[in-house]
Formats: structure tokens, sequence, C-alpha cells
DNA sequence: TATTGAACCTGTTCG
DNA sequence: TCGAACAGGTTCAAT
């Protein structure tokens, strides 16, 4: 619920005023410290089939091909579908691991086992909006990760509000500033990715599993309970 | 009428089922007038279940097991169904192929994909006949192909019309006159099978795949627009 | 048995 | 206008 004049409406506002080269710190003075490339890949309306029985999500053909690994459409060994596990960190950093593999009798990839789940979880509903997002620590071989967001249809705030189908988005350059609040401080960067640095926290202990946790958690913003 | 573009489809697609043989005697300026072994299977009123939404055809299990290839009624893979594509000609040498299968959950024998393509094209309706045939050249160790047949009920020739249901009929040694026409000629055979004998036509050019369509259509008949 | 999941199918729609 | 994409279905198996 952002509030007219609060200080994310500003955050807004000004990263809207950006160039395309945005990019957001979380103003780190420590070297060491891990900046995180993060890139909101696209949005889609949830339709009725999507949270119903079908269990499944379609993922649009064009956003999958351009951001999600390759899963083959052909049949190598017949029979034998090609499938893979992505797993996304949600705005709490729970993981939700869904199985991906494209359907050749509908044409299209999909989300299948683990989808309804979170469906349940999430308490989605058609015309819902999901956001996924890349994020990639930029300090090493760091695997990339990636996230998942939800919005409720009926945030009047969020997009005007009521907004019906057809709202499939590629994100492209453009920053999801909802999700990019608190910690976060917005600084240029040369690349057209939103790199956010986390800033480090004087208790912050050497990098684990878990620390990375808490960092992405400040990466989605101060809504942790 | 043939669709431009479709054509060396069919075509080719009627070769490959028709093999060598039957091209050979059809086209061929010789002697070798190839015999057309033509056996009508059964018939089947269809159904409101077989024409409306379910998309499939309930083939009744004694047809199914004496006529069609066999398709396994276990599942010898678990979580394979066992099912086969069988392609039939229509009266106008178009292939339409149905997947056939078992249903275990209501036991019976379906036709699945593509037959509510040809329910759409041919325009059935409930209580409409379909007859199934098969058809073997003799001359040669070429491939079986299957045709198919439609009438309507209401057709008052075809069989007294307004026959309600239970009208489908295990052709046996029956044959189907209205089927049996123009340029073919019946002759007696010595098993129960019926044998078609194509009559050799005199301007018959060397063999050119139209050629072979030409008399394909033959088979059937005269009504060919 | 009910739920989930995998795969298959089709009509509609839209670029 | 026609094919690709996909929304909304199905069957059938595993659990």
């Amino acid at each position: 619920m952002l509030k007219d004049g609060s200080y994310q409406t500003k955050l807004y506002e000004f990263a809207n005023s950006c160039s395309p080269g945005l990019s957001l710190s979380l103003g780190s003075a420590a070297a060491m410290d891990g900046d995180v490339k993060y890139q909101q890949l696209f949005r889609k309306a949830l339709t009725p089939s999507d949270v119903e029985k079908l269990n499944r999500l379609v993922i649009p053909k064009r956003f999958a091909e351009k951001y999600f690994p390759e899963v083959s459409k052909e049949e190598k060994v017949p029979g034998l579908i090609d499938a893979i596990q992505l797993s996304f960190f949600d705005r709490e950093m729970e993981s939700w691991n869904f199985r991906y593999c494209y359907w050749r009798s509908s044409q299209s990839y999909v989300f299948t086992k683990g989808w309804i789940r979170f469906v349940k979880e999430k308490k989605l509903k058609a015309t819902d909006v999901v956001t996924f997002y890349k994020c990639e620590c930029q300090n090493g071989a760091q695997k990339a990760f990636y996230m998942i967001d939800v919005a409720s249809s009926v945030a009047p705030e969020s997009n005007g509000g009521g907004f019906a189908g057809g709202f499939d988005t590629d994100a492209g350059n453009r920053l999801d500033l909802q999700l990019c609040l608190g910690q976060i401080t917005v600084t240029e960067s040369g690349s057209s990715d939103r790199t956010i640095k986390l800033r480090q926290q004087k208790e912050v202990a050497p990098p684990q599993p878990e620390e990375v946790q808490k960092k992405a958690v400040r990466l989605f913003g101060v809504n942790i309970s």
C-alpha cells in the first residue's frame, strides 16, 4: 500500500526518472559484499486454468524461451519428455520447486509438479499476477536463482487495479518497484540489468547458505514477518 | 475437392498405405489387373456421445477385437497406454488418422485423436451410420488399408431410413452394395471376403501419382465431385 | 478413495 | 486468412 509522498512512492518516482541503465544498490561500502544483479523477467496474469484443476501454469512461449533454461521440444528418446526443475524464492525466501517442461501436445511450456501447491499456499486466483525475477550474485561463480512474487489483482495500487486479461508483460528493463524498498538505495550503472547491492550488516556472518538467504530477504524489501 | 497443397500429402499417404502392389496394378497398362480384397467389417450407428463433446468414438468391443489390430488392455509398461494410429480412407480418398486404444476406465475400445475432426468434416450426427472396410491388394505382400464411409440416417435408400439405435452390425459376409458402384465390378470369391476387381481402363496412362488417385476414387464408386 | 501429476487433445483467438 | 499459441479440457497413473 504505497501512499502518496511516502518513501516508497518517492523511490518509485525517482526510479522512473532514471535511465534504463538504472541499478539499485543497498549502499554497502564493503567490497566483499555481493552485488546482486536483479532482473525482472516477466509477469503473467493468471488464467482460471492456471489456478484451477489443471495443475499447471502455462508459461507464454516468448518468455519461456527468452528467460528459462532450454528444455527440448523434440522427442529425443521416444516417450521421454525433457523436463527440468526450476527453483524460485518467494518474498519470504521460501523455496518453491516447479517442474518445467514443454508439452508438445499443446505446444506450450508449463510448470507442472509443484505449481498447484504454490497456488494453494498463496491463495492465488485468476487475474492475480505472478512476477518472475532472476537474481545473480556478482562476486564469483555463484549460481543464479529465480524469484517469484505475487500481486493480487484487486490491490488498487499495484497496477491501476481491476485489470483483466492480457497482462502478460515482458519486464525487459523495467523495474518492478514495489519490491525494491527498505534498505535499498538507487545508483546508476552502465548495464541494463538492475544491480542491487546488499548493505553489509555488522553482525553478518561469513558467507553461508543461510546468509545468502538473509540477504535475499532484504532484496524483497521490508515486509518480512 | 482437394485443396492445393494437400494433394501431394494425401497421395503420398495413400501410396504408402497401398504399397507397391496396388499402385503397380492400377498404373500398369499390362494385364495385371489388381484384385482388391474388399471386406466390410462392421457398421455402427453413432450415438450422441460419439458425435458430441467427448471427442471419441466407442468401437464395440466385439468388432474391435475381431477386426482391428490388437491393442493391449493391460498395462505392459506401467504408465504407458497401448495405442496405435489407424488410417482410413473415405470415399474421396482423403486419409483420416485415428488414435485407437483401449480405455480401461470405461473398458471400451475407442478412437480418440482425429475422430472429432472427422465428425465435423462429415457433419455427422447421432444415428448416422459409419461403415468400416478393410481392403487388401491380392497381388503381393502389400499393406492392407482401411476405409470408412458414412451414411446419413435420413437417407431413404440407405437402409430403409429412420432407423434408430441398435444398428451396430457385423458385416460378415454381407455386401454393402451402395459402395459397389461405377467402375467396380463385384466377383465371387471362395472366401468370405469380398473381392472387387478393378476394371482396367483403356486410357490408363503410365504410372503417375494422379492416376493412382483417380483409380482409388473409383474404388468407392461414382459420386466423386 | 481423493488428490496430484503427466501427458494428450481441441476449440478459440489473434497477429 | 491461416497457423501458432494457449486456455480449457480429457484420460489415466501414482500415491
